[in-house]
DNA sequence: GTTGATTCTGTAGTGGCTACAGGAAGTAGG
DNA sequence: CCTACTTCCTGTAGCCACTACAGAATCAAC
C-alpha cells in the first residue's frame, strides 16, 4: 500500500488531481491510515494509469467513466468501447480540420503584414473586416 | 443607436456574451436609455466584430485586449500586433502537431480492436499499458 | 526535540462563456 | 386602457478539468 504522493509519482498524476478524481467518483475512495491518510494499491495504480493515458488521448471524464465501467464486465462486447474511441477520433479530426483552417488564415494575415503602422496593419484590417473569414468573398 | 439584441444579431455574438465582455472590460460600458437599456453605436459594432473574428481565430481575450489597445494609437508600429499573431500561429501549429499524434494513436487502437470481448480489447490494453504512449518503446 | 516534508480538508480561482431567476419596461393588437 | 408577448435588466451559479491556496495535523529523519 502506498501514499498519495507515491501514487502521484508512479502515475504522473498530480496529487490534487487524484483527490479531485475521488471527489467526482472517477477513483474509488481508498482505505485510510489511523491518522486519515489515503492508502493505494496496485489496482489504483492501474486504474489511474488508464485514466491518465485516456486523458492524454483527449477522452473526457464521462467517456473514461464509461470505459472503466465496461471493463468491470470482461465478457461484455467491446463494441461500446470501440464506439467511444471512434467518436473521439472524429472529434480529433474535426479539431484538426478547424486548426488547419486557422493556420491558413493566420499565415496569410502575418505574411501580408509589413510591420508598418497599426493604422495600415493588414492583420487588424482582416480582423476588422466582416468579409475577412475563410468562406467570405 | 441600437439595442443589445440588435447588436447581437448584427455581430453574431450572444447577448449574454456581450454583457460578459462589458463586465471584463473588453467592451466599454455603453450609454443607457432612461429605463437603463444599453445603447450601442457603429464603433461598438466594429469593435465587437473585431473581437468575434479574433476569437474565431483562437486568440484569447488578453491578446484581443492588447490588440484593441494598440489600435487606439494608429501611428504605433504594428510589430506587437504581428508578434501576437505569430504567437497564436505557433500555438495553433503545436496544437495541430499534438492532435495529429493523437489521431495516429487512436487510429491504430481502433484498427486493432476486433470488436470482441472487453477482456481482450486492444483499445483497453493500450490505455492500460504504461508503454502505450506515442514516445514509448 | 526540532526541523522539514507530506498529507489533510475545504474553498476559491482559472477561461470563456452559458443558463437561469425574478423583475421591469417596451411593443402590438383589441 | 388592458392584455399578451418580447426584450431587457441584475445577479448568481454552473460548465470542464483541473490548480492553488490556507491552515492544521502528522510523519520521517537527525
Amino acid at each position: 500500500m502506498i501514499t498519495i504522493g507515491a501514487l502521484s509519482k508512479r502515475t504522473g498524476v498530480n496529487i490534487e488531481t487524484i483527490r479531485y478524481y475521488e471527489r467526482i467518483r472517477l477513483m474509488p475512495p481508498p482505505p485510510r491510515t489511523d491518522s486519515g491518510r489515503r492508502l493505494y494499491g496496485a489496482e489504483d495504480v492501474r486504474r489511474l494509469t488508464f485514466i491518465r493515458h485516456a486523458r492524454n488521448l483527449g477522452f473526457d471524464i464521462a467517456a473514461i467513466k464509461t470505459m472503466l465501467t465496461l471493463q468491470e464486465v470482461p465478457e461484455a462486447s467491446c463494441e461500446q468501447v470501440s464506439r467511444i474511441a471512434t467518436d473521439q477520433l472524429d472529434a480529433v479530426e474535426s479539431r484538426i480540420r478547424r486548426l488547419l483552417g486557422l493556420r491558413t488564415e493566420l499565415t496569410r494575415m502575418i505574411k501580408e503584414c509589413d510591420n508598418g503602422k497599426v493604422a495600415t496593419c493588414r492583420i487588424i484590417e482582416v480582423l476588422d473586416d466582416s468579409s475577412g473569414h475563410p468562406d467570405g468573398p
